[in-house]
DNA sequence: ATAGGGCTTCCAGCAAGGGGAAGGTCAAGG
DNA sequence: CCTTGACCTTCCCCTTGCTGGAAGCCCTAT
């Protein structure tokens, strides 16, 4: 199986695929003619990873997460820690993004948004009520 | 007004203020010994960035902002406009980390988190039941 | 033989700076 | 006067996670 096949399969692209071997993340064979080839656990390899990484799993978490997934002996309690510090992540992140859309909310709700020049919003971002200084 | 100074006065790094410039987001005079200058106008425009960097406005964001803020006639409906775009990324953005947080929440609530090998984590993405197989 | 696709490598670059080297400057202390 | 140390300058490389492109090889079809 060559890349171009490969991507389609577990829905990344060549490149992303070169760039996870270029970094040691995967490895693939190579065939007689120097590309590379690819096995259906490969694929299950690179599905894997594209799975980690759009649940926001890092290119490192994913390297630990793949060790843990070919490892079958390793405890569940491994991977579930891996799993709760990024839990944690998400949740300071969405608390971050929500105090910022208080605080940009306020900001565009008190702004009249017509065609004068006065506006709370560049007042909010100067932090003062009167903008630049004129001269 | 050094850049040490001028630094601490807006809250953005040295290395920071000397990259904005470099990217022609602000400029700074120069003192006779070559040292960057600093006036209160500048440090104005610097902590108006640093503040809007801080509610998530893009360097390009900023650089639109800067000169929303400089023109005293332009209309509040063009900051609003900004603002108002910024508002819905922030609300897809959180909307994107909340659904995120649901589906790694499962998978994290289902796995029992002891020393046995038995994942629903490692299930989850694989995207099967069984994890890689074996031989 | 030739056209076209797909494959290979390497090089450059995006956001948004951070780290640190090599060297110029300035103010204080002995 | 000299040294020390903090500060400033420019420079380039490092980061994360890719993406695009150029040059060139391989394979298939006609």
């Amino acid at each position: 199986m060559n890349i171009g096949a490969a991507a389609q399969a577990c829905g990344l692209p060549p490149k992303t695929i070169r760039y996870y071997e270029d970094i040691g993340l995967l490895t693939a064979g190579r065939a007689a003619n120097g590309y590379r080839d690819y096995g259906t656990e490969d694929i299950h390899r690179l599905s894997f990873v594209q799975r980690s990484r759009s649940l926001g799993f890092s290119v490192a978490e994913c390297r630990q997460l793949l060790s843990l997934y070919t490892d079958r002996d390793r405890a569940s309690a491994d991977v579930k820690a891996i799993a709760e510090e990024k839990l944690g992540e998400i949740d300071r992140k969405i608390a971050e993004l929500t105090a910022l859309r208080v605080t940009l909310g306020h900001l565009v709700a008190h702004c009249h948004g017509d065609n004068r020049p006065d506006c709370p919003i560049i007042d909010g971002l100067s932090g003062d009520r009167a903008g630049p200084s004129k001269g």
